[in-house]
DNA sequence: CTGAAAGCGCTTACAG
DNA sequence: CTGAAAGCGCTTACAG
């Protein structure tokens, strides 16, 4: 059996109240009994029992998220990088992080319940928040504390850690545009996605600002996987005027766009040019190296557990909600359009 | 504030412990009684606080994973499958999941007692077995409950789930020679992984087995990225015979092969024929679709799950070593060696 | 500076 | 079948 306070407090000969105040020095306590409890504790490798603390204090020190399988594909590469900057920020507040998935049959809204009532974290994090996301409406409604990794899309206030996605998405085009590119694709994401509208916003405003014309048939709808991206482009090389760019809505699809330009026998980078958004590790190592907008998805995660933790401790943070600058990322799958 | 075991039996007219007794179904309680116990429960949505029980029975009813990225990158699309199959089974058993990361600077060692000592899970899920894995040792010095995904490598005991990595290589290798391929390229796994020797050892054996000779030249070591796989194609092709085949360690390093054999203008499955290993869904939606050996990793995560709820239990589990059988997944990146 | 005591929300022998 | 009471391992006013 591990020990607890009490084993301490009788080792040392004092009361367990002066043991909890040297472990968590909360109250003076004088030298010499100070080093007499210390030399228990080690003694004893005495560990506080974070349960115990908890109940007494009724809070958990537990962040939970509960993962978003509904769009994305369950092994998107993206969650990992965002699990490991939620676990890290945790960590250094010593906080735990709660996983939950959401079990065949299960609904999305009983596993939130479930976590919600049972009170087993003292916050959630949201992630790719949707329109009319019944997530956020049902922790709103509790006053559970949550911190969301994407922007509210009907005129909810809630923090929140965003990208700018139109902004992105209209650097990628300017980049692609000044190589002389005119017939852009765009492989676009789920629609239920806010960050779906703001990125083909920023599609649209760029061909605007160029005086380019928008083309229905070259903007189609990917479903963020490799094979999203794979059928997109076949279905753009099938056309008349294929374009000589595709803009993929993530680096999944344009995993998958790429693959298929291969495939057709293009070189990625002079046939015809690649983008991605998000950069996630797979970009960086694709060949060619992936030209993409990056989404610092490993600080996003930092930052959300981070003001997550604020909000639980009481404490307002200074930005509710956060927009972050895209970065565009240029690598070797874009470059000049062929006859430029 | 949320209802409390109090508050139900002051409205039902009952004793807590009587409300404990319908709420556990533990004790048997006439029918009046429950119907005022329930009702009272529905009326204040009581639902009972778990850290209350967890600190009450001495467990936690949580499951514990420390991602390890010591080998694989953070974004290995590998250990979403696997959260993915953990977390199922434990939401099943009405266990929570814990995961905790290894922050910058932090040793993997002092994260193993944190979580050991807070004594805030009752069992870890240990994956990516190494030699001479000092998680093991720690734990089982410890006698803290866990179970792993890979075997031993150091003749210990302990409870794991692994998948036969050498027959999965060996079937492999068999579908690629009675293709026709002669000159095989390999690429091994970081050596200081158990999987990496048992995988290593069907490549040589289906050799072997063929009449065919081994050259150390057309073996190399990736380090689990695309690019490992990559740069080991493009070491290949500056050899004088350069393989016909290539099979690599695991998916991610094939889908590498892949790109670099696409960028030299060869066809996956005709001018050259890849292999992966694990079968991630990186790999049935890349193009060519991979061949590649299936781990099934998501059921995975679900037995070795409920081979710890078990032992935490204290029911011994009826298997305490499993071994999978690996399965071939034969799809389009493998085709007759070029000339047969 | 230190201790006795109450309490966090449950469960579980033990009586009756 | 039901209740009074102790206890899980802590923290925290409150006295002294």
């Amino acid at each position: 059996m591990a020990a607890t306070l009490k084993d301490v407090a009788r080792l040392a000969g004092v009361s367990t109240a002066t043991v909890s105040y040297v472990v968590n020095g909360t109250v003076r306590v004088s030298p010499q009994t100070r080093e007499r409890v210390l030399a228990a504790i080690k003694s004893l490798d005495y560990h506080p029992n974070v349960i115990a603390r908890s109940l007494q204090g009724n809070r958990t020190s537990t962040l939970g998220f509960i993962l978003p399988f509904k769009e994305r594909q369950v092994s998107d590469p993206f969650f990992l990088e965002f699990l490991a900057g939620i676990g890290d920020e945790a960590t250094r507040y010593n906080f735990d992080l709660l996983i939950s998935t959401i079990p065949q049959g299960a609904s999305e809204r009983s596993v939130y319940e479930r976590v919600v009532k049972s009170r087993r974290v003292d916050g959630l994090i949201v992630a790719d928040t949707r329109h009319n996301d019944e997530r956020i409406t049902y922790l709103t409604r509790q006053g559970f504390p949550f911190v969301a990794f994407g922007r509210d899309g009907d005129g909810l206030d809630f923090p929140y850690v965003d990208v700018d996605g139109q902004e992105g998405v209209y650097l990628g085009m300017q980049h692609l545009i000044s190589l002389g590119h005119r017939r852009i694709g765009y492989v676009s994401l789920p629609p239920s996605l806010v960050c779906a509208s703001h990125r083909l916003n920023g599609y649209k405003k760029a061909l605007r600002d160029n005086g380019l014309d928008y083309h229905p048939s070259l903007v189609t709808v990917g479903d963020l996987s490799q094979s999203g991206g794979y059928r997109a482009l076949e279905g753009f090389l099938g056309q008349l005027q294929p374009p000589t760019a595709v803009f993929a809505g993530s680096d999944l699809m344009a995993l998958g766009v790429i693959n298929a330009a291969q495939e057709h026998g293009l070189v990625v980078g002079r046939d015809i040019s690649v983008m991605g958004f998000d950069d996630t590790q797979l970009a960086a190592h694709s060949h060619p190296p992936l030209t993409t907008v990056r989404q610092p998805v490993y600080r996003i995660g930092k930052l959300v557990a981070g003001m997550l933790i604020q909000i639980i401790q009481g404490a307002e943070p200074k930005e509710r909600q956060v927009i972050l600058p895209p970065e565009l990322q240029i690598r070797e799958s874009t470059g000049p359009a062929p006859g430029k």
